[in-house]
Formats: C-alpha cells, structure tokens, sequence
DNA sequence: GTGAAAGCGCTAACAG
DNA sequence: CTGTTAGCGCTTTCAC
C-alpha cells in the first residue's frame, strides 16, 4: 500500500535521489526525466510519507494545541480559530484536551513533544515552578492563551483585572450597590492555575475597594461549583440601599443563572441584575441580552498561531500585546 | 536537543538494541543493566521519537479528523467526544476543518494520508464516483459521520429521514396544517453532498403525502441562504385552515427565526409554530424552548472512533447500527 | 544531470 | 542476556 520513492526510483531506472529532485522541484534535473518520473508518480498515486520527510527534515509542520474541552463555546471558536491560521501558514494541528485535569495536561503535553511538533499552543491548568521547569526543558515553543503562566512563555489574552475594574465601576455607574461575585474557581486558589478567574476577581474587588461611593456593601462570593444552589440560599429580593447584581465571573455561568432566575420568577434586571464576561455566541439568542465583557477569541487563535510560528521560524519568543475587549451593554444590568 | 537511544547505548556502553529493550519494558535484559540504562534516560530527560517510531512499527496512533467547522455546537461536542474516545484507546487526533469547502476536504484528507493516520472520521461534503475512488485508493480506514457517502464506509447517525417524518407527524397531530420549511443546503443539491439535509427533507415531504389530512397545504420551502430575509416576505399571519409551522432543519436556523420572530413581536406558538432539529445544547437557555428533535453527538463521536479503532485492528469495516432519537417536546409547536 | 551513501531515531530479526 | 544489522521512507551531501 502506497509507493515509495525507492520504488519509483527502480521503475524509472533512476536513483532515489533523483526521484527526490523531480518530486520536490529541485534543480540539476534534466526537464525529461523529471517529467517522466512525474508521470510514473502520478500514475501510482505516490503519496510522500511526511513522518519520514519530517525526520529528515527535522520539522514537523504540525502545532499541538491542549484546552479543556470544546464545551465551552469560547474554546470551540479558539480553536477553530486556531485550525484555520494554522492551516494558512502550512501546519496540521494536534488537538488534545485534559478536562481541566492536570496530570492529563502533563500528559497531553509529553505526548506532543513526542511527535515532535513544532510548537505548542498551551491552555495551562497547570503552574508553578516545577511545571515551568517542565515545559522549559521541552525545547519547544509554547504560546499559552487565556490563561497566564508566567513571562517565560508569550501569553494571549486581555487585562482581566482591568476589564472586571471596568465592568464593576460600569455597575456601580448604573446604581448597582450589592453584588454577589459567582466565580466557582476560586476554589482551586493555590492549587490550580486559576489565573485569569483570579484577575477578575482582583480587577472586581479593586473596584469596589477604590470606589468613592460610600453605599458600596461587601459583595458575597460564591466559590461553591453548585453556585445555583448557594444563590438559592440568599433572599435575592431583600431590601436594602441600591440594586443588587448577580456578577458572573464568566458567560457560562451568567447563563445557568439566568434560568435559575426565571424559573424563580426573578425579574432581570429589574429584581436583580447580572453580569457576564466572554460574550459567548450563544447570548445571541438569549433574552434578556445579557450585559457582558467582549473580546475577540478569533484574534486569540490568530494572534497565538502568529506568534508560534514566528517563534518557530525564529529565534525567540515575540512579545504579544493584550488584546482589547469591551463592555457589551446589554438589557441585563 | 533531546538525547536518542543512540547515544543513551553510548553512555551505557551497551547497544540500542538494549536500551530499547529496557525503555520498552521487553523481555531479554537483565534487570541491573536495565536499572542503569533507564536511570540514564531520565536523567537527560529521554523522550521517545515517535516519527520514527511509528515508522518502524508501522502504526502512528493517530486519527485524522475532517469536519466543516467548529461553529455549529454539535461538531464541537462531537470533537471533544471524538477526542476523549481516542485518547482512552491511546490514540492522538489531527484535527482539520474545510469550512465546507469541497477542495479544502480533499487536501485535509490527502495531508491526513500524507501523515499516514490510522484512520479517519470524515464528516463529508464531496461525494460522486471520482470521490468515492479517491477515497478508497486511499488504502485508510475511514468512518464517515452525520453525512451519509456510500455503503463501502461505515456510517454513524440517525435515520434522518424516519425521525423527520416523526416530526412532521408530530406537528400534524398538534394541528399545524400549513408549513414553511427552512433548509439552504438543499440550493446545493447535487453538487455537495447534502445526503443528511435531503433525509430530512423526504422525510418531511413522505409525512405531509402521506398523511390522510385532506387540509394539509403544500409547504413552502425555503432554500434561500437568506432566509430569513426569505421570511420576512410571507405573511406570517395570513389566516387559513389549521396552524402555521416554520419547520427548520436544524437548530441553528431555528434560533436565528426565533430572534426574527422576536424583533417582530410574532409570538410563538401562540401566532406560529417552530422546529428545529438537533437539540443543540444552546437550547436550554432559550425561551421559548424550542421543540426539536434530539440524538446523541457523544455517541456519534465514541462510535465513531470505537468503529474506526476496530477496523485499524482488525481486517474488515465493523457495521455500525444507526443511532436512537427522540423528540423534545418544547414549547414552541 | 545523476548516483551513491550516510543519516534522521527507532524497531525487529537474527546471531552469538 | 546482549550485540549486530537491516530496514522504515525521505533528504542531503558529495562524487562523478
């Protein structure tokens, strides 16, 4: 199955080397037998074999990518994203993916190393000094997206914190006093690389810290992962100075809460506000439009493939800028 | 960069051989020399080659992925599935998206064989004689799914065209009399392969003939890739014998009909009906909750790569039974 | 313009 | 138990 160059090479009574020069449009090869080797390969439907050219070549053009999973929607554009640039600048992706387990993500990462790609875009649930010494004996470039993991790698992403200042100072602008921060990571502080959820959470307290209004009450910080439950718990309509919002450390959640909301028969935002963070496409076809965070998960996918592959081809890492985001002012804060 | 088994015999003083037998855990080595040798591929951090492994061994445990995109939500529950199936059977995936481009699925397979995957999970677009000879001259196992090709590949879905006639029944026995059918891929009929769109589409025409309701109308059929525009140009209010259903071929449009809907305060169902047809799991967020048609993309994705794993390992194409689905009953017929 | 040979890193068959 | 050798299929260098 599948002919090999030696084989061409036997038929058309030539050497493999030769066959090499006709097949790849190399020089010092006389224009008749290129051609006659050409047809004999096309005849035999010749078929390189990349693993070979690639140990001999000593690229792969492939780049692995390691994310949670595809439920989320944001992944699922990030990764098309991703496929797609890779795509254009010649390289075959590797999907692997760790449901946020970590010794998963060690294991996705060795296997890529393995097949040798050429470079490796990384979301980490990992962090921590011994990890980093992992990942930089790889000798492979690593670009890690959404999540940072230190200054050794270039990191995509935006300003977090300063996107959840923005959103908390945009609440309290609308007159927003009570907030209840659902962010079920929290929980894995100190154990998993959180950072990014981290962020949010700072750039929120940050804000209501530095806020000059007065009236601004603790918020309530939901880390429990059956955060409907524990929102079930609290007197949503209790009375009090200002309005309450319900701030969602991310759409998804935002989303179940949502529902949560209606079947309760909680009006939003007249009862109570809520906000998201992602603007996932889904909200699309949501109502009310929830009021969110946007930023350009394409440019994420694009601006990572840009930098491994600049990498790869060069000699250090580029810098990445953050990339920008915006509020969404929706009908739900 | 990276130590080979090479130069690990030099440091051991032994050759390759041995220290493959000791990194591959084989029979024939004495467990002191083993001890060493291993001890000395830690130490310089040994990663196994798998090019050139798998161009020894003949195999490269990897899987190759053809799909349009990642947009739609079942691809990307059927990725992270397919994904999560590989892995337990210790297979790594190459992901590709066409974009439902007839000439980019073509390159993605041809790259998919130049990297001599195991096999591949083909979502396909192409179809006809030439593509069907192409394919099979591939000499690759390959498993189609959710779009039928031909009976020489396995086929993993539903009876697309009995659960469509389901549907119409369905809405026939809830009174709807008068149908707007939504479909765009059927403007490219006979040159995509849109086998799944037709299914459905004959299932609905089958049901509406066959039915002994003399009242029900000829339905309109919408192919346009504007249809919502399309839409727009009927009166959605017109009175006339029975109820009125915008009857989508999936999901997806349906949303899009219920956002027009909306804008246009047409209220659903109370002014006209809407099905949809996949379940996407974006639905569960939006009102009214859309009545559709479900089946499991998780399934699809472990069939599909259990039946792609059985004929890598084993001789012939196992038979894949079609899968169950089942009708949700929402609110919006 | 073409051929021969070495090598990429690993495996497997055969000697010893 | 260990070493040797011959590949896997392609590329590349150096002769001719």
């Amino acid at each position: 199955m599948g002919i090999t160059i030696k084989q061409i090479a036997e038929l058309c009574g030539v050497s493999p080397g030769t066959v090499d020069r006709a097949l790849n449009n190399r020089t010092g090869i006389s224009e008749k037998t290129k051609q006659r080797i050409l047809e004999v390969a096309r005849a035999h439907r010749y078929v390189p074999d990349h693993r070979a050219r690639s140990l001999a070549r000593g690229r792969t053009m492939t780049i692995g990518v390691v994310l949670f999973d595809l439920y989320n929607r944001s992944f699922a554009q990030l990764t098309n994203a991703i496929e797609r640039r890779a795509r254009e600048l010649g390289y075959v992706v590797h999907l692997t993916l760790t449901g946020k387990n970590r010794d998963l993500e060690k294991t996705c990462i060795r296997q890529l190393v393995e097949r040798k790609v050429d470079g490796i875009i990384l979301f980490p649930v990992n962090k921590g000094p011994d990890f980093e010494a992992e990942l930089a004996s790889l000798d492979t470039p690593v670009v890690t997206v959404c999540n940072y993991l230190s200054d050794r790698w270039p990191y995509v992403g935006i300003d977090d914190r300063k996107a959840m200042n923005d959103a908390a100072c945009y609440m309290i602008g609308r007159g927003y006093r009570r907030f209840i921060y659902i962010c079920p990571p929290l929980a894995f502080r100190g154990q998993a690389n959180i950072f990014t959820q981290e962020q949010r959470w700072n750039g929120f307290a940050d804000a209501l810290r530095d806020s000059d209004c007065a009236s601004v009450a603790q918020p309530v910080v939901i880390r429990d992962k059956h955060y409907v439950d524990a929102l079930r718990r609290i007197d949503l309509r209790e009375a009090g100075p200002g309005r309450t919002a319900i701030v969602c450390s991310c759409d998804a959640y935002a989303l179940e809460v949502m529902n949560f909301l209606k079947t309760e028969g909680i009006r939003v935002p007249e009862d109570v506000g809520v906000m998201g963070f992602d603007n996932i496409d889904t909200l699309q076809y949501v109502t009310p439009r929830l009021t969110t965070v946007h930023y350009d998960m394409e440019e994420f996918g694009e601006r990572a493939v840009n930098c491994l592959a600049a990498w790869i081809e060069g000699e250090a890492a580029p810098d990445v800028p953050l990339s920008g985001y915006r509020i969404v002012e929706g009908e739900t804060i």
